[in-house]
DNA sequence: ACCTGAACACCGTTCAAGT
DNA sequence: ACCTGAACACCGTTCAAGT
């Protein structure tokens, strides 16, 4: 069912990804999209029309990623690790574009099979039906919060070094940062991070329902 | 300590603050915020150092609006839901704004005693000192992801609404939307389902360390 | 149907100059 | 120290015109 103007239009996508993990979000522009496709700006609005138009196109270019880990078989555990590795993994593909995808909605059938992958988890794992949706977004908001935050520096050392920290204020105005200064480390090993919050997510979904 | 600049800062932040409450992030320009100060856009530059540096410090000067919370007395639970409510409540407060808190590190006094204070619910609560950075990072990560998701639309019906959904693709593409056919609300009460997930969250905590 | 090219109303940031 | 004003190299989108 893919006609001739679905396929320019995800050419038109690919070349805007490309060009956002080569030279950053704040480079793709309709003008520099369209010099990169030998083509005028305006040729490009009746495929993405206009530039909200393109990013939300971006946003289910990038979920469309997510199908292969979304259908991978296994039992419920290994496919809910799976999906949320996957969805940190195109992080790191895509650092520019990523935020892009709690920014908004997606709205593509590829977007909606990675839900429904989700959905099938939490039921397998044992969540009651009418909890699903509510937890499928819970989880899905850690991921990509957890994953958006790293790429874009929110965990970084500015925040996290607690010399830095200290520096701006006296210890008895923080308290528990005082108390915490042995083992607050400047650089976390946040792959281990990610596994351990996953592993604490699970937990609580199993002693809540299992 | 506040001397002159530090007070012409906030006044900028002030009033950038103000353009992106009332005509959205986009409308917060080095040109419209000089105008609305009455000066030219090169005038701001001593004072919050260009585009990037103003968008740092609005992400302080969202974080400072946390404070109250963050002092608050009460037991652990208490202040965590009322850390975690403020946080969520900024968002409506500042929807244009608040994005912005994923995108970039806090670095201002006032961000660091937030963190204080969560590190404090925290250890109050029971989790280890160890693993305290780590846990308060997957909490504020849910709460900043979720009231992101809320106000950027990532939650809204072209996403949630099974009749929508299900338009696009077969049923049989879909097994754990079809299974959940009788539950998925088109509207669902994002109030009441936020504190699910903080009790949820807390629980975990709680069954893990306490 | 698809694309062009000129035009309009904007951007952030530089630089040299003023006080 | 703080601000101005002109200039440079960009934006997204409109519109009328071409094929």
């Amino acid at each position: 069912m893919a006609d001739a103007h679905d396929n320019r239009r995800r050419q038109i996508l690919d070349s805007a990804l490309a060009l956002a993990d080569e030279h950053g979000l704040h480079a793709v522009s309709m003008r520099a999209l369209a010099s990169r496709l030998g083509v005028t700006p305006m040729a490009l609005y009746p495929h993405i029309g206009g530039k909200e138009g393109l990013l939300d196109g971006l946003v289910d270019r990038l979920l469309a990623e997510l199908i292969p880990a979304s259908v991978a078989p296994g039992d419920p555990q290994t496919r809910l690790f799976g999906i949320a590795r996957a969805a940190r993994t195109l992080a790191r593909s895509h650092p520019s574009a990523y935020p892009l995808l709690l920014s908004r909605p997606a709205v593509a059938p590829d977007a909606v099979r990675v839900v429904d992958a989700m959905y099938s988890v939490l039921l397998d794992v044992g969540v009651p039906p009418e909890q699903v949706p509510r937890v499928e977004r819970l989880v899905s908001t850690f991921v990509l919060g957890y994953a958006t935050s790293e790429v874009n520096g929110r965990f970084r050392a500015g925040t996290l070094n607690p010399m830095t920290r200290r520096g701006q204020l006296s210890p008895e105005e923080l308290p528990a940062h005082t108390a915490l200064a042995g083992v607050l480390e400047p650089a976390p090993d946040f792959d281990a991070e990610f596994e351990a919050d996953l592993a604490d997510l699970l937990f609580m979904i199993k002693q809540r329902w299992a």
